[in-house]
DNA sequence: GTTCCGCATGAATCGATAG
DNA sequence: ACTATCGATTCATGCGGAA
């Protein structure tokens, strides 16, 4: 008996693995069991700012809207996972909304951990100028836990000493990134040579990554390099990622290409297909950068 | 009669101004008539469980003793003038505190506007290192006003574009490169002469200084080019700039520097002392870099 | 005059120990 | 069980002195 139970759960697991389903957020994560997810990565859609593509949600119903959803996935996170969640209140009539916060809140009424809050500055962020603002060069990636213990493998996320292997990658054009970047992997680069042997350190919680504004289909949610990282530093090989706003699919597209199972919810049939073949075109583990 | 009333206001004014006050803040601020303040910049005694340094405040009572002194500056502040609050909440228990949202949230009850947030990355923060956790690398500048418009002078901290790393690359070591860079982003830097009549940009709303650990007299609570990049973007020559948690003097020193006034308030004898005789200094404008 | 190298020093955080 | 104190951990930075 104890084994065909044990079979019953497994099938019922290997279920929610490596899928893209297609329905609205809350009721797909409904009808999900408990416990099974070891990573959620999301950037749900903004507040008022996707009305043509999601239909938007006012940013003083925002909370109201994404708390429920919170909880669901409280419910599927397994006890030692993590839910990283990207967001960045906007501007509303001159001033920052206090939705987020509200969300905060709102979690952490739900039993959430807010472990930590790190943040994503965007190299490359949208140019502009106004009178009384400076570009919005950052956003928010908070950390929630279910409980004070998780998983995180530190070490798969370590960095050159000082990082200014970037800094001095800053100004090359991206053929001369990558050829840098092959060098160093060789070991023959000239200059960039002496990066390799250099002591890595642990990073911190400021992250750096260059937005990818050359999607021409559709806007991107967050670049690839951020939901790898995340699933890097919280998930180990064969575990489940799961994005509930999946868009694009870039979170299933960087957990594939890691090796980790994903599972991805998205209302949006285009943003579907869209994910579905981004996954079966096997030239995405170049993504990684290996 | 209009004119010795004119006169009158401007003798309290001058009252006011390149004055450090020992006193607890909220009774000094008190005593201040309204709206005669262009820029507040503070850092106040963080959230703590000692009591060793201020009497620290436990996290959980944080945000009722500050908000009345929120409640004061927004008296004092001139109905264009900004306040910029340096801020972060620590770890406890395990999770981040909420003690910072339940301050903007009260501000906001008050009738400030939660205009913008600053993010200040510390390149050089603490070290350590824990199972579940990174270091923590950044704090937040919250900006609150009293009205839409308030004055504010971008050209003032515009800074240079990344030309200037090619020119400097030249004959550097590695380390050096890397610390010349953090000291571009920032705007300041000893070899300012480089890169005069390069080309200047907007800096967006991530801020990078370097925390100041050698300062053998006393640890400053912030850099000195924190004040000095706020003072520069939201007051001209003559403003007067209040710091109700003056410390060692830094908001002062910079104000000062700057040609602008300053107010400083400050319970700590030895503190007044030590910003006093810094402020007589005539070597401290040395510190603005120019 | 530069560049390089060694060193002390932190708005930190956790876990263990003590009252 | 709950709170206060302490040690261990760790790395970017500026300064001083040497090359």
């Amino acid at each position: 008996m104890a084994s065909s139970i044990t079979a019953d759960v497994e099938d019922r697991a290997s279920h929610w693995r490596d899928r893209i389903i297609e329905s609205d957020c809350e009721s797909a994560l409904r009808t999900m069991p408990s416990d099974i997810v070891d990573l959620v990565v999301t950037s749900p859609p903004y507040a008022d700012k996707r009305k043509s593509t999601y239909g938007g949600t006012h940013p003083d119903d925002y909370a109201e809207w994404f708390l429920p959803i919170a909880g669901e996935l409280k419910r599927v996170l397994k006890p030692d996972g993590t839910f990283i969640l990207n967001i960045k209140e906007k501007t509303y009539n001159g001033e920052r909304h206090s939705y987020v916060f509200d969300i905060i809140a709102g979690m952490r009424k739900q039993g959430w951990l807010w472990t930590e809050e790190f943040i994503w500055h965007k190299r490359n962020c949208y140019p502009g100028k106004w009178p009384n603002r400076f570009r919005d060069a950052w956003e928010r990636c908070l950390q929630f836990n279910k409980q004070k213990k998780f998983n995180m493998y530190q070490e798969s996320v370590m960095v050159p000493t000082g990082d200014w292997a970037k800094a001095r990658l800053k100004n090359l054009s991206e053929t001369d990134k990558r050829r840098d970047e092959s060098k160093v992997k060789s070991g023959f680069g000239k200059n960039v040579s002496k990066w390799v042997g250099r002591t890595m350190v642990y990073p911190s919680n400021v992250l750096h990554f260059a937005t990818e504004s050359n999607n021409r289909s559709h806007s991107a949610a967050f670049p690839f390099a951020l939901p790898e990282w995340f699933i890097k530093l919280f998930t180990k090989e064969g575990d489940l990622v799961l994005d509930p706003f999946l868009g694009s699919g870039t979170t299933a597209i960087a957990a594939k290409a890691l090796g980790r199972r994903y599972l991805g919810i998205e209302v949006k049939a285009d943003y579907v297909e869209l994910a579905t073949k981004a996954l079966q075109n096997p030239a995405l583990a170049r993504r990684v950068g290996k």
